[in-house]
DNA sequence: CAAAATTAAATGTAGTTACATTAAATTCCA
DNA sequence: TGGAATTTAATGTAACTACATTTAATTTTG
């Protein structure tokens, strides 16, 4: 089904308002799948991006600033998304030694764990994506980024 | 910059977790400059795809839940974003004559002139894309269509 | 050096969202 | 027919988001 029907809409502006409806309408679709992967870990996708941000530092401290020029969306929160994934032990707090207004974020085991068990669930839903076959996928990445690109 | 500098992610799982990852960078990107556009206007991009959905309908009448269907992203609240639009006066609400559950929702000409004004500002603003070409455009939206229908 | 400007994080807020529940009307079917 | 199930919309709620402001620390610069 393509997106024409997903939303009932037969006619478009034009190629480019169509594909732009069509990344916002796959991205609720995405955000909705992860969503469901995740109530029962109890964290939301943004907790979840968090938690994998911090893993990717290896266990380099990262700053609250650091996080959110990583994350996906607008910064805003990441004070506050940190606060829940502290709430649930799963990242520690630590004053930047260097910067006293910065504060260091790290990943804790229990974290860790948490992230081990998702990532099999995660990693199997994109799973399903392999067989549109890596080079239709590499395209698809392209033209995304050559559409932000645009200007 | 692709995706890999924009989030400073330099290793990804797979080129479908890539492109997801991308999918959902790129909505954001595009929300972002919508709620730009739109702010001067007092509207957000939720109201915005409801008064557009009502205008498609040419006249005719559209239930609450008709606007769900064909809304971008979960239904939740159509309902309060109705509310929303009927506070503005850019909508009228009417019992639907067949069914006393349904309410049919009708967009009012100063909800037309709002969108008109938009129009303009919404189709400059898609016409960068253009010069990526209609094809590859065409191309975006056929793998984002396959995207979704992976299973 | 000291005041001004900037930066990092936290917080207040108003609005929005998802999810569940409710209320009313309609459809199903025994 | 009439009670159960379903459908449509509205609403209660808890959480989340964007944006602005605040607080504290650092950097700039006169």
């Amino acid at each position: 089904m393509g997106i024409g029907e997903e939303i009932k809409q037969s006619k478009f502006n034009s190629e480019g308002s169509k594909a732009s409806l069509n990344v916002v309408f796959t991205s609720h679709w995405i955000g909705k799948q992860h969503t469901d992967i995740l109530k029962p870990f109890g964290i939301t996708p943004q907790q979840f991006n968090v938690l994998r941000i911090l893993r990717g530092q290896n266990g380099t401290p990262i700053t609250v600033l650091g996080i959110m020029e990583r994350m996906l969306d607008r910064m805003s929160n990441a004070s506050r998304l940190v606060d829940k994934l502290l709430e649930k032990k799963y990242v520690q707090r630590r004053e930047c030694p260097n910067d006293r207004r910065a504060v260091d974020i790290i990943i804790l085991p229990k974290g860790l764990e948490l992230l081990e068990q998702i990532d099999k669930i995660i990693l199997n839903w994109e799973s399903k994506f392999e067989k549109m076959g890596k080079e239709k996928l590499q395209l698809l990445n392209e033209l995304l980024d050559e559409f932000r690109r645009s200007e």
